[in-house]
DNA sequence: TTTTCGACTATAAAACGGATTTGGTCGAGG
DNA sequence: CCTCGACCAAATCCGTTTTATAGTCGAAAA
């Protein structure tokens, strides 16, 4: 990438990540980046186009994090389990540093959207993968894998809630928590 | 109750589920009850008490539903899976009902809070209740009973988080199987 | 040609202030 | 013990003006 747009993003996300998204203007993005606001519009169709970029960039990094975990575990338990936690623990620090942002939530932007249903099929992808490994290797019993891998979305969404309403919680533990009982199960063995 | 007393509640619950609770006036509510305005608030200390008591009424029927459901099951398992589900089409009905409230639920009234909390311990007394006979029939595995009434109500949250952002769902689907995954588990059985 | 920017515009948001609404009070009277 | 009309202060609404902001354009620098 170009070293001004490095500039651009840079400043962008520096500032969006202290404002939030509508209340960063491009005079201060210009200045901050040290370049005369026009100059942008040579770089970047319009704001928009700007903060999409922060967040795909964002988005790829946060998804090789993702990988990294899985691969660097074992067993399709522990990839599912580093999974989850490192997901949980990412999202964690992404709130934390655009702890702003979180208030603008609801007027959600499109192209955020677009983002996270990218990453949601990402997702499904990649926990559809590690069931179906569990499945051949005798790990996980036969099942509906779809119905699996909705399942453990819902559960991530419900790991999700309080950050969203910004409530301390041991994500961790409760990440780890949530795997092992939807591995284990709590029903006694026949 | 006092006859008045009703009268208001339930004009008042019938405007509020119309145009919310913001819109709805004082002045319009007396007009609907049939009575002064200045009469209700013999009857309640101000419009926030009118609310809260709606809540109350509500959120009382709520757990009676809920109490109905699990005795008309008969194992620990169907028990839970009965709370679970008729919890969430109760919720569904509710969200349906309130449609308006759904967009003021950030601007959180306290006494919604208050009912909220209450409502929370209710239903960590009976799950817990649920999962302790389980243990005790050798149903359920020893386990710590926190932990898991914890990992249940996340995966609640989870579930009710389609009616959050409007998107139909198939609740009475995900919660069966959401539970069914949490008595079974996925790994095979040694 | 590619890149930069100051001057400019159109539009959206804020500020404002007066009129209206609204939650709540009070004292008279039923 | 109830009911209500008259009343008040504060909040809200609403039309208007001012300001801020995203985005354009053409000239000029590189």
């Amino acid at each position: 990438m170009n070293e001004k747009k490095e500039r651009i993003i840079s400043a962008a996300k520096e500032l969006i990540a202290q404002y939030g998204f509508k209340k960063t203007t491009m005079d201060e993005i210009a200045a901050k980046a040290r370049m005369g606001k026009s100059t942008m519009y040579y770089y970047f169709k319009n704001k928009e186009d700007i903060f999409a970029e922060i967040v795909r960039i964002d988005s790829d990094l946060f998804r090789q994090k993702l990988i990294d975990a899985i691969q660097a575990a074992y067993s399709p338990q522990d990839k599912i389990m580093q999974y989850v936690r490192t997901r949980m623990l990412h999202l964690k620090e992404l709130s934390n540093y655009y702890k702003t942002l979180t208030n603008e939530y609801l007027d959600h932007y499109f192209f955020i959207e677009q983002v996270r249903e990218d990453f949601y099929s990402f997702e499904n992808k990649i926990l559809s993968d590690l069931i179906k490994e569990g499945i051949q290797q005798n790990i996980f019993t036969p099942c509906d894998i779809d119905v699996v891998v909705h399942m453990i979305a819902i559960a991530i969404k419900g790991l999700e809630y309080p950050l969203f309403i910004q409530k301390e919680q041991d994500l961790e533990k409760d990440s780890k928590q949530m795997i092992e009982i939807i591995f284990k199960g709590i029903e006694v063995k026949a």
